[in-house]
DNA sequence: CGCCAGGCCGTGT
DNA sequence: ACACGGCATGGC
């Protein structure tokens, strides 16, 4: 899949965001959130100089929830963001290098321990801001893996659970020793989403392809083959 | 106008 | 351990 998605949508260069602090911004945010409107969140926050560590720890939570409105969930969000910055202050000097110095499975739950942060978030934070070397799963792998019948859902489970995804992706991307993997699920988790936003997406029916709510008939998907 | 987006949380079974 | 509804906005 990572090399068939490589070939037909080239490298993605993901995480969109310039400082590994915005791409932990753009992780909570992005939640059940389309992308465009983080877009516009975080151009009000960098307009008002809260893009940063210390910028965010600055503002105060009523200004911002106005500025991450148009992503919406703000009543939520923009407490689990002051929270973030309240846990690195207290716990690592207000070091995001220190924070990234904690081994991933202790490191990762601590992340979830912070409210607004679950599993995708989590491992969204940890490879794409800190550069562990984790897989991510997200609701488009889920409906690529159900559709395509890559993984059924357990035994008496209506859907393939999250950590499912990630093992599943830990098994294939194990037959590439020696390789970087961190860069690995850089990738492929990009290209999912790349896939995912070209065909069918998560929707339970297919805009693009009226005839098929299905990638496996999904006319020029790059995963028709599989 | 209705559907949906790069989830998470509290509550009920 | 799930399943389910709520959370909020704006693009298409």
């Amino acid at each position: 899949m990572h090399d068939s998605l490589l070939r037909a949508y080239g490298p993605q260069r993901w995480w969109p965001a310039r400082t590994p602090f915005e791409v932990i911004l753009g992780a909570y945010l992005t939640q059940n959130t389309a992308w465009k409107a983080v877009e516009r969140s975080l151009a009000n926050l960098r307009d008002a100089g809260a893009l940063t560590i210390d910028g965010l720890r600055r503002v105060p939570l009523p200004k911002l929830r106005r500025l991450i409105q148009p992503s919406g969930f703000y009543m939520r969000k923009a407490p689990a963001l002051k929270a973030f910055v309240a846990m690195l202050d207290r716990e690592f000097d207000g070091s995001l290098d220190n924070l990234a110095a904690v081994p991933s499975p202790a490191l990762r739950r601590r992340l979830l321990d912070l409210p607004g942060v679950g599993p995708e978030t989590a491992d969204a934070i940890l490879l794409y801001a800190l550069g562990h070397p984790v897989p991510v799963a997200d609701e488009y792998l889920r409906r690529i893996a159900a559709r395509h019948r890559l993984l059924d859902p357990a035994p008496g489970r209506a859907k393939i659970s999250y950590n499912e995804l990630t093992a599943l992706t830990l098994r294939a991307f194990a037959r590439d020793p020696g390789q970087d993997h961190a860069r690995l699920y850089n990738e492929f988790h990009a290209l999912t989403v790349a896939v995912g936003k070209a065909h069918c997406g998560t929707a339970p029916r297919c805009r693009n392809c009226p005839l098929a709510a299905d990638l496996n008939h999904c006319p020029g998907s790059p995963l028709s083959v599989i």
